[in-house]
DNA sequence: TTTCCCACGTTAAACGTTTAACGCGGGAGA
DNA sequence: TCTCCCGCGTTAAACGTTTAACGTGGGAAA
């Protein structure tokens, strides 16, 4: 009979085989040959007693385990939950466990999540830094773990990187309001602190000038935008509105959208608007959202198999990996009623 | 200089401090008494040395570590990922970590997902089932870790479950929209093989029942239902539509939405439309949603004082918690156009 | 019959911690 | 001066695995 109080080992298993518990691991691992009989026999005790090795044990004697460490800003983005989801289904097919942390989009935890996570010893890491400083780097380079950063790309990283064309694929949106007749373009953005949101300004930017366009304003709401920034509602009910907002993340586009249906704007007719990022629910309202359409799927793929590299010794220079995004072109966006302009 | 092959462990801390193992350890856990001058040189060392515990030894050692298992059906769910987050925060407060495995939606993987979480030996979990089955208990009892069921109950259980008010929410909802004059409803379901969901169900037939009004049709749709199901835009483009909607779950409300957009249905004049869960999309929609809003917070800190208790030790008879719904009201609903009945 | 080898099992060490038990030196009380 | 105790550190065992090294018994080749 199992002891209920103190979890099975494999020397509980190994006595009631009778036999030592080397056979026992030779049987759990499949390692050397043992006779049918005496395997039979180990598995009857293991189904038995509900044996199951401990992974902790299993760490300690091997030095460095299946696990991958991944460190989010926050589990509340749906973006960043995607990307979880992904990678741990690459995990999973790799025979990988995946330990998820979460450090606050505000750099303020410092690397008390990161260095929870390394106490694991994982194999390798995936990170999203909160910052573009990214001070961990320093912590993990002292380690010899392996990792790739993701999304957002700090000033520089002796690592693999994996993000999107943020320029270009903001340049794109902005074209596209161009090529409709827009001039007025208000981009809205979470911190201008952030590399991938400065990347995505710049490329609207500097379409803009290319294109003889003015100079597009640019607006700072932080993160915690869902709910509708109060300082967009105020420019919105203002005079001289903008005629295409580009919103430079899912929860800005969300809170663009409530500002706007607060302020009595109509999309697309008074104001056009492009998201970034393409969930289902930008399918579902009316009318569905143009979306910058970011490969998350990819992007897990990638920052995984660039890892896999890692870990498997590959010592070659650090790769950065740029993913293409693409423009849904939905029904938030049309021509600017010209009757508007003046 | 670490070596930078194998990680650093207390040893190498011991002998750059000039101390012995153990003094190290009682430095770091604070243990014993040390002396300010020993200490100075512990912290040093590990200073330089960058010195991590490695938590599979801690945890070997101390036979249980303060880990717990989070097991979910899904990553791609904003309700699961909300109650992760939820965790997360109560993990780290109480000083634990928690390791989550998605086991899918469909109950197919069996029960290798659960076993992977509980070979970490893990101080408690918590598990959000995919079936209500629940063939994992067995699994679960042989241990001796205390667990709580969350969300969905399984037929019978010997653990803390935690729930919302399913019949009476569903209830609520139906009478709201009998009280705005509908008597044709429509309840969208995901699968009735689920407790919560058949719960749900019998709330609205009940209240039906009781008011007099005619039988609610249910339809199934499955757990993909975002991009809106055939099943259900070919109701809505028939005749005899109903006049109002319970959408059971979040996807659904998601997918009975664009059903309503593609098949050309005004809401709320056509077709009234209540969904459970409250995001922040529904609140960007136009019209905004009414919801049934789930007390996830409330569900997430329910389960996990629930567990803390049991850890410490409380032994009494399983507990049955139910948390209430609130009704969010917003433009989705309104009283039926009269002249589309006939 | 002797020798060798092979197939199958076992022994024991090691991984990095924690902690009970022990040693030791010096100050205080007798 | 002798004893005792207390504060500070160390030693060593233990946690559950894996695995290199080591029996051991029997069959085949000589």
């Amino acid at each position: 009979m199992a002891r209920k109080t103190a979890q099975i080992s494999i020397r509980d298993v190994a006595e009631a085989a009778q036999v030592s518990v080397a056979t026992v691991s030779n049987v759990v691992r499949s390692r050397k040959n043992v006779s049918d009989a005496v395997r039979a026999r180990v598995n009857d005790a293991i189904r038995t007693l509900n044996y199951l090795p401990d992974r902790a044990a299993m760490q300690l004697r091997e030095g460095r385990n299946r696990i991958i460490g991944v460190l989010v800003p926050s589990l509340d983005n749906p973006f960043f939950t995607a990307i979880i989801a992904c990678l741990e289904e690459c995990a999973r097919k790799d025979g990988y466990d995946i330990i998820v942390g979460s450090a606050g989009e505000e750099p303020a935890y410092g690397s008390s999540r990161l260095k929870a996570l390394l106490s694991w010893r994982p194999a390798g890491m995936i990170i999203l830094p909160n910052d573009d400083y990214f001070a961990d780097a320093s912590i993990l380079d002292a380690t010899s773990i392996p990792y790739v950063v993701l999304d957002r790309l700090p000033h520089s990283c002796m690592a693999d990187t994996v993000a999107v064309e943020n320029e270009q694929s903001a340049a794109e949106a902005a074209a596209y309001l161009a090529s409709l007749g827009h001039r007025r373009i208000l981009v809205v953005a979470t911190t201008l602190s952030l590399a991938n949101i400065r990347e995505r300004c710049a490329g609207i930017i500097a379409f803009c000038a290319q294109a003889g366009l003015p100079v597009p304003q640019v607006l700072e709401v932080g993160h915690h935008a869902e709910e509708g920034p109060a300082a967009l509602t105020e420019m919105l009910t203002g005079r001289n509105i903008p005629t295409a907002i580009i919103a430079l993340t899912n929860s800005i586009t969300l809170g663009a959208l409530r500002c706007l249906y607060q302020s009595g704007c109509n999309v697309p007719d008074d104001v056009s608007l492009v998201g970034y990022d393409d969930y289902a629910w930008m399918r579902a309202t009316q009318p569905p959202i143009t979306a910058i359409r970011q490969p998350v799927e990819e992007m897990g793929v990638q920052s995984w198999s660039r890892l896999m590299h890692r870990i498997a010794g590959e010592s070659t220079a650090p790769m950065q990996v740029r993913l293409p995004c693409t423009l849904a072109v939905r029904g938030s966006t049309a021509p600017p009623k010209t009757g508007k302009m003046s």
